[in-house]
RNA sequence: AGGCGCGUAGCUCAGUUGGCAGAGCGCUGCCUCGACACGGCAGAGGUCUGGGGUUCAAGUCCCCACGCGCCUACCA
C-alpha cells in the first residue's frame, strides 16, 4: 500500500462529508438505543444573505466537537440547521439588483417584489449551507429550517395572535427611532452611538413681556422650531422665579411655558433645556410629563415640515440647522457656540444618522417576561453562561433595564402584521385572514402593511425549528436544547429574547447552557469586518492549510479574543502531518496485525512502555472528557496534542519500534503491531470530534476497522469512525507505577542525550553508558528497558550497577531518584566544558534548593500549612541535596 | 458618565478551588537515525505592567496607579 509522505487534506476532505450525510450518520434517528439520552443544538441561522465568515466557523467547529463528542458518547443527538430570512439586509440586496435593472421596489409592487425575493433566495441565497458542509459540520440537514417557511411563519402569527390577545403585544403612537434613509422605525438595539465632534449652540428664548429671558443649549438647533416649552430643574435658584412664566420663541412668534422638571440637570450649560417633544426621546417624556403639544418639525425624509414654517418646508435637516442658527445671529440671539463633543445615534446598517419621530407602531411589552427570565436565572441559575463572568451579569443588567420593543418595520419581506383594519378603523388581530373576516363580521379587510422586526421570529427559534406550536415528537425529544453557542454580539438581540419566550410559551428554558465564543481579530487587534476590509475568508485557510488544522485553531480559541494568525494554523496543519506519519508508519508495519481491543488491556506482563501508553491513553481520555464537559475547548486540544506528538509519537513509537520493525514474523512482533494499530485507533477516536476528516480518513485504511468497533447504538450503521465509542477514561488503568518508571527513563534518556549534544559527540557515533543507582527498584527498571535504552542513545554498551565505576575522564549526569549516569570519554572530554556544564546544573539545583529552604526554614510553614505539602517541600529538598552532593563529588573528581 | 474585561518569554496565547511559571511560532547548536525537514535531539529566553495589602505561601485573592480594549447610558 503506497501512502504519501505529506498529508493531503483536499483529497480527505472530499467524498466522507457526503458520504456520512447520505447514510444519514447526522441524523439522531441512526441512533438505535430507545434509552439513549437525547443532546441538542439548535444553529443561531445565519443570515440567508450572508456568507461564511471567521465568526461562523468559529461557533460552527465549537459546536460540531461537542455534537460529534455527544454522538460518539451514545447520545441521540441533532444539531438543527437553517436560516434567518434576514429582512432588511435581503430586501436592500434585493433592490441593489433591482437597480442594475433601473428599477425599485415600488415599481414591481409588494406582490412581485417578494416573489422576486423568493427567486433570489432559491437562486442565490443560502451560500452559507454549502460551506458548513466543507466545514464538516455535522449538523442534520434533513431537519434544515428556514424563518419565513410556512410553519416557522405559522409560529409567528400564533405568537403574535397570543400575546396580543393578553394585552403584551400593543400598537401604539409613540416616539421612536427612525432611519430617514432606510425609511423604517428600527428598535433600540439596531441603533448604534458613536462619538462625534460636534457643536453647543447657546440660544437665547426672551420674555413674552420683552424683559429678561433665558438661553439653552443645544446641539440641534433646527428642532427648536419644535419647541413647546422650556424646562428648568425645579430645585434650580437661578429659576425660581421664572417657572410657570411665558417665553417667546424665536423665528416662530409661538409662546411657550417655563416648567418645571427633575431630568434637567443644572449643572449642564445653563440649565435650562428647550423641549421638543416631537423629536427627542426625553423631551418625549417631559411632554407627556406636562401635557405640552408635539410639533412635528422633520418628517420621515428628515426634511422640515410645513410646521416648521414657509421659511424651513422642505430643507434638508441640517440646512435648516445652519439657517436657524443664521437667524439667531442676525437678531443677536445666538449667545455663543462652543466645540462640544457627544455621542450621536446612527442606524446599524446604512450608518445614517437617526431621527427619533413619533409615529404609529406595534410594540411588544417587555416588563412581564423580563420578570421570569430573571427569576430563572435567579431560582435555578438558568441559562448557565459560560463563561459565567461576565456573561450572566451582562445578561441580567440588561434585561433589568429593559424597555419595550418596537416590533414593527416598515418593509416588506419578513411576517407580515396579522393585523387587520375593517374600513371604519377597527383592529383585528387573528391567525389567517379568514379567521379576521369571520371575526370582523366583514370581508372589507386591509391587512396591516409592515412586518415584524427579524428578530421576533429568530426568538421562537429553539422550538419553531422543532414544529411548535404542534406537539412534535422532536419537541418532546429535543427541548429544552443543550447548550446554545454563539457570539456576545447577540446576547441581546436573540439569547435573551430566546428566553423570554421559551419560558412564556414552552414554559421552559430553550438552552440549558449558554457558551459565549471569543471574537477572532485581526493581526492589529482590530474587529474584523467587511467596511474594514481586514476579514480573513475561512475557506482560504481552508485550501491553505486543511480543514481539520483550521478548526483544531479555531477550536482552541475557546471563549477568549485572539488576533488572528496564520501562524498557529500552520502549527496545526504540521501536527496533521505528524498525526498523517505516525499512522503512516503502523500502517507499513501493520502485516499479520489488527486492531484487537484485548491488546489494550493492561497487564504486568507487559513491556513498561506498553503499560505506560495505555496509562496515558486513559488519563487523556479523562482529561479531554472533562475539558469538553466544562466547555474548555482549549485545555481540551492541548491534552490531545501533546499526547499524541509526545507521548504516542516522541516516546511511544520510538520504544516500540524495535519489536513492531523486527524482520522476521513473531507472535511478539504481531503483538508490538496490533497494540500500535489499536493504540492508534484510540487516538484518531479521541481526535475525531475536533478533526473530522483526516481521522476517518486514515481510520478507514487500518486493517481490521469495520462495523464491530461501533458503538453499541449504531450496530446497524455503515462503519466510520464518527459513530465509534468515545473512549472512556478509566481509572484503574491509569497506572501511576508504569508512569513513575517512565520517567525515570525519560529522565535518564534526556540527560545522556544532553551529555551527547553538549560534548558534540557526533549522533553516529555509539557510546558506552555506565548507571549507578543505590535504589535497586530503579536499577531493575533501567534494566528491564535497557534494549530500549541502548536503541535511543545509540549506545554501545549499556551497564548498570549499585554503585557508579567509571574512568575519570567521563561525563556524568546526575539522575532523579538518586541514581547517576556517565559516558566515558577518554580523550574526548574537555573538562573545561565538562566542569562549565556541572556548574550550570548545579546553580539551578541549588538556586531551587535556597528557595525550598527558606520557606521550610519559616517555623509558621511547618505550623499553618498542610502537612502533605511539607513533607512534600521536605522531600524535594532531601533529593536536591542529594543531587548537589553528588554533583559536587563529580566535580570534584574531575581531571 | 457608569459597568466589565485584559496586561505572563521577541510574537500569539494557556495557566478554574493560592502550593516547582507553560505551549506554539521565532531564536541558537547539532542531525538525510528507514514514519514525518510540515521532521528529530539538545538549548537560550520570564522582577507574570507598576505599587501597596491579605497569607506560612500570590501570576492566581483585595486596594491603588498606569496602559489597552469592550459594553451599557435619556446630559440637552
Amino acid at each position: 500500500m503506497e501512502i504519501s509522505k505529506q498529508y493531503d487534506p483536499k483529497q480527505a476532505e472530499q467524498h466522507h462529508y457526503e458520504r456520512w450525510e447520505q447514510q444519514g450518520c447526522f441524523a439522531p434517528e441512526i441512533n438505535r438505543d430507545d434509552n439513549a439520552p437525547a443532546f441538542s443544538i439548535v444553529i443561531p441561522p445565519p443570515n440567508v444573505t450572508g456568507s461564511l465568515h471567521m465568526g461562523h466557523a468559529l461557533q460552527h467547529t465549537m459546536m460540531d466537537v461537542i455534537t460529534r463528542y455527544k454522538r460518539m458518547c451514545g447520545y441521540r443527538t441533532m444539531w438543527l440547521p437553517g436560516m434567518d430570512h434576514a429582512g432588511i439586509s435581503t430586501q436592500l440586496m434585493v433592490s441593489r439588483e433591482l437597480k442594475k435593472e433601473n428599477l425599485t421596489r415600488h415599481d414591481l409592487g409588494r406582490e412581485r417584489f417578494i416573489e422576486r425575493v423568493w427567486k433570489w433566495k432559491k437562486e442565490s441565497g443560502g451560500q452559507i449551507t454549502k460551506q458548513m458542509r466543507r466545514e464538516g459540520a455535522s449538523v442534520d440537514w434533513s431537519r434544515e429550517k428556514f424563518t419565513m417557511d410556512e410553519d416557522l411563519s405559522r409560529a409567528v402569527r400564533e405568537v403574535f395572535v397570543r400575546l396580543y390577545d393578553e394585552g403584551m403585544i400593543y400598537r401604539g403612537n409613540r416616539i421612536v427611532n427612525w432611519c430617514p434613509n432606510d425609511q423604517t422605525v428600527l428598535s433600540d438595539l439596531e441603533v448604534e452611538k458613536t462619538p462625534q465632534a460636534g457643536k453647543l449652540y447657546y440660544l437665547r428664548y426672551p420674555a413674552k413681556n420683552g424683559e429678561g429671558g433665558v438661553t439653552v443649549a443645544t446641539t440641534r438647533p433646527e428642532t427648536m422650531l419644535g419647541d413647546t416649552a422650556v424646562a428648568v430643574n425645579p430645585n434650580d435658584e437661578r429659576y425660581q422665579s421664572l417657572i410657570g412664566k411665558t417665553l417667546s420663541l424665536p423665528l416662530t412668534g409661538r409662546e411657550i411655558p417655563i416648567v418645571a422638571d427633575g431630568f434637567v440637570d443644572a449643572e449642564f450649560g445653563t440649565g435650562a433645556v428647550k423641549v421638543t417633544p416631537a423629536h427627542d426621546p426625553n423631551d418625549y417624556d417631559m411632554g407627556v410629563r406636562h401635557n405640552l403639544e408635539q410639533i412635528v418639525v422633520i418628517d420621515q425624509y428628515a426634511k422640515m415640515t410645513e410646521a416648521a414654517g414657509a421659511e424651513f418646508a422642505g430643507l434638508d435637516r441640517y440646512k435648516a440647522r445652519a439657517k436657524v442658527v443664521e437667524k439667531f445671529e442676525e437678531s443677536g440671539l445666538l449667545e455663543r457656540v462652543v466645540d462640544y463633543e457627544f455621542s450621536i445615534s446612527k442606524c446599524e446598517r446604512c450608518k445614517t444618522v437617526i431621527e427619533p419621530l413619533i409615529s404609529m407602531q406595534w410594540f411588544l411589552r417587555m416588563d412581564e417576561l423580563r420578570d421570569e427570565a430573571l427569576k430563572l436565572l435567579a431560582s435555578q441559575k438558568l441559562p448557565q453562561f459560560v463563561p459565567e463572568v461576565p456573561y450572566e451579569k451582562v445578561y441580567s443588567s440588561w434585561l433589568e433595564n429593559l424597555r419595550d420593543w418596537t416590533i414593527s418595520r416598515q418593509l416588506w419581506w419578513g411576517h407580515q402584521i396579522p393585523a387587520w383594519y375593517t374600513p371604519e378603523g377597527e383592529v383585528i388581530v387573528a391567525r389567517t385572514e379568514a379567521e379576521a373576516r369571520a371575526q370582523a363580521g366583514t370581508d372589507e379587510l386591509t391587512q396591516d402593511p409592515d412586518v415584524l422586526d427579524t428578530w421576533f421570529s429568530s426568538q421562537l427559534w429553539p422550538f419553531s425549528a422543532m414544529g411548535w406550536p404542534e406537539q412534535t415528537k422532536d419537541l418532546d425529544t429535543f427541548y429544552p436544547t443543550s447548550v446554545l453557542m454563539t457570539g456576545r454580539d447577540i446576547i441581546f438581540l436573540w439569547v435573551s429574547r430566546m428566553v423570554m419566550m421559551g419560558l412564556k410559551l414552552m414554559k421552559r428554558e430553550p438552552f440549558a447552557d449558554v457558551f459565549i465564543t471569543g471574537t477572532i481579530l485581526d493581526a492589529h487587534g482590530q474587529r474584523m469586518s467587511k467596511t474594514k476590509m481586514n476579514g480573513i475568508d475561512p475557506l482560504e485557510v481552508f485550501d491553505k492549510y486543511g480543514v481539520d488544522a483550521t478548526r483544531l485553531k479555531l477550536a482552541s480559541v475557546g471563549s477568549t479574543d485572539i488576533r488572528w494568525s496564520d501562524k498557529q494554523v500552520e502549527s496545526y496543519r504540521n501536527f496533521a502531518n505528524k498525526i498523517w506519519n505516525a499512522s503512516r508508519f503502523a500502517l507499513m508495519n501493520s502485516e499479520g496485525a489488527t486492531i484487537d481491543s484485548q491488546s489494550l488491556v493492561a497487564s504486568p506482563e507487559l513491556a513498561l512502555h506498553d503499560r505506560w501508553i495505555l496509562s496515558r491513553l486513559h488519563r487523556t481520555a479523562g482529561e479531554v472528557r472533562a475539558a469538553l464537559s466544562g466547555y474548555q475547548f482549549h485545555e481540551a486540544v492541548q491534552t490531545l496534542y501533546h499526547f499524541f506528538w509526545d507521548d504516542f509519537c516522541d516516546w511511544y513509537i520510538e520504544l516500540t519500534k524495535a519489536a513492531v520493525t523486527a524482520e522476521d514474523a513473531s507472535a511478539q512482533r504481531t503483538a508490538a503491531r496490533t497494540r500500535l494499530l489499536s493504540v492508534l485507533e484510540q487516538a484518531l477516536r479521541l481526535l475525531h470530534p475536533f478533526m473530522p476528516y483526516i481521522t476517518e480518513e486514515l481510520w478507514q485504511q487500518l486493517p481490521g476497522a469495520g462495523k464491530h468497533l461501533l458503538h453499541p447504538a449504531y450496530q446497524q450503521a455503515e462503519p466510520t469512525i464518527m459513530l465509534t465509542a468515545y473512549p472512556e477514561a478509566e481509572s484503574a488503568l491509569i497506572d501511576e507505577g508504569a508512569e513513575w518508571e517512565m520517567q525515570a527513563i525519560i529522565d535518564l534518556i534526556s540527560r545522556v542525550r544532553n551529555i551527547r549534544s553538549e560534548m558534540q559527540i557526533k549522533p553516529g557515533e555509539s557510546i558506552p553508558v555506565l548507571i549507578g543507582a543505590p535504589d535497586e527498584k530503579l536499577r531493575a527498571v533501567y534494566s528491564a528497558n535497557s534494549n530500549q535504552i541502548t536503541r535511543l542513545l545509540r549506545a554501545s554498551d549499556v551497564s548498570i550497577s549499585d554503585q557508579l565505576h567509571a574512568p575519570q575522564a567521563s561525563a556524568r549526569a546526575v539522575l532523579v531518584g538518586g541514581g547517576e549516569v556517565a559516558v566515558p570519554l577518554a580523550g574526548l572530554i574537555d573538562f573545561e566544558v565538562e566542569r562549565q556544564r556541572l556548574n550550570k546544573e548545579k546553580e539551578k539545583l541549588a538556586s531551587e534548593a535556597s528557595k525550598l529552604e527558606a520557606q521550610i526554614a519559616n517555623p509558621q510553614f511547618a505550623e499553618r500549612a498542610p502537612a502533605e505539602k511539607v513533607d512534600e517541600v521536605r522531600a524535594r529538598i532531601a533529593d536536591i541535596g542529594q543531587r548537589l552532593t553528588q554533583l559536587d563529588q563529580t566535580i570534584a573528581n574531575l581531571q
